[in-house]
DNA sequence: TGCTGGATATCGGGA
DNA sequence: TCCCGATGTCCAGCA
């Protein structure tokens, strides 16, 4: 097999000394793929056993070790980046380990047959861009302070309290302080307990009267709603904000750009 | 290709044509994997863009969607459980479809190349069993109540009041009620937090004096325990128990067993 | 379906 | 390194 050259190296039902051949070119430098039939076996923050089923397993340049069902987003079990993979034959069987360091966790495969196997020469360049965040939510705030109410003036972002940090902070027309609490999708129950925590830190320093608190979101929950109001606490809705980016690279209208 | 008896189908430097007929043979019964060049886009709860770069796709029978880079354990696009895909050809190229309904999210892949694809008839019938969860800490002070402190009396579990559910709710030699809140790794100010929300609860009802609230987990931050004090709230250290399970399966010792 | 909180969460940023 | 909170979090359980 040609190491060198190709994007994609594969084997079909593999002996071990081939998978051990594709392993050992390809750990560093692509992405290894197993459509195998295993065990897996993980001791770490948990523990967990998985009896034997097909299962594809994703290995990564970085040490992303991942094992995925056929149902699901989540993989079954993984490691995460920096794990250390190593391999041994045991009982006519190649074992998978990978070790992570810190907190220590093992994780164990049992490859009872590999049906097909692929190393990917994976060259990307590219950082995926997002938006919509709860950042660009404060971005939005500091550029168009009356979104929140008439006379707002936002003065710190990320202001460091005891317990924590608040999100914008900022004062009204009264110059009474206002504490923000930023959401960028629905709110529950915990946003207006991490509100609370903030409020009751600058009301210890400036006095109850002298600090509001306000939570940001598109919307809350009925459990939310009914804590807020229980603690004198308030709402605005506001929905994150959307960039255009990078519009002129597509070429034509698709699916996409119909969507609301 | 016959696709009736084999595990694994695949396809070296397909055609679109060729694709187009493992997707459709494979859509619903396999977990489809593709090593391509692509562009990514995708709205939904936010948006995002990727430019062309190497990726594995996997597509499993469940509408799970997974895009990977080289690195990182999460996907760096996706569609969850229950998407609907789609393709059609645009200027030549092949472009998957996977919308979600609600929320409604667009997904789209432009496949500019694809190495090798796979379909997988991935037959696997077994459940991960693991040990060490929260819940199972709760099993535990249930089981062996002194562990929180003599004469302690476990009653309840999931509690539910107005803002939220309790872990565990009891009371102590005294007849105060104690309301537990468990963590099964390190706590964080969030966790006091919500500890206090419920202890709050309950002082409502039953008078500040007669309830107590107690913070069980491995440790906790540094922060966590200043807020702890300043609420007049407990700590207990305890780890979640690790069960041992299917023990006689193990055939040999392994690196596994070697863990403490 | 909405609400709530756990998770082997992962990940990034800041001190 | 620890701490802290966002996440297109995902996901299960329950009302």
């Amino acid at each position: 097999m040609d190491y060198e050259s190709k994007k994609v190296n594969y084997l079909v039902n593999p002996s071990i000394e081939e998978l051990i051949q594709l392993l050992t070119n390809g750990i560093n430098n692509s992405i290894i793929t197993l459509f195998t039939h295993c065990k897996v076996y993980y001791d770490g923050r948990a523990k967990s056993e998985l009896k034997e089923g097909d299962r594809v397993i994703l290995i990564k340049p970085d040490g992303s070790f991942l094992i995925h069902k056929n149902e699901k987003r989540e993989p079954v079990n993984w490691q995460p980046p920096g794990s250390i993979i190593s391999w041994e034959v045991r009982e006519d069987k190649l074992v998978l380990k990978s070790v992570r360091r810190k907190p220590r966790e093992v994780l164990e495969v049992e490859l009872l047959k590999v049906y097909h196997a692929c190393a990917f020469y994976c060259e990307d360049y590219e950082e995926l861009n997002l938006t919509g965040s709860e950042a660009e939510m404060a971005e939005l705030i500091f550029k168009n302070p009356s979104l929140i109410e008439e006379g707002f003036m936002p003065l710190y972002r990320e202001y460091q309290t005891s317990f924590g940090f608040i999100d914008v902070l900022g004062k009204d027309k009264n110059n009474k302080w206002v504490v923000i609490e930023l959401k960028r999708r629905r709110a529950g129950l915990q946003a207006v307990s991490q509100l609370k925590r903030y409020v009751e830190c600058l009301r210890g320093e400036y006095g109850r009267k002298n600090v509001r608190g306000v939570l940001v979101a598109p919307s809350v929950t009925s459990g939310a709603e009914r804590l807020l109001k229980e603690e004198g606490l308030e709402f605005i809705s506001l929905k994150p904000p959307k960039k255009e980016k990078s519009k002129e690279k597509r070429k034509q209208t698709t699916l996409f750009d119909v969507i609301k």
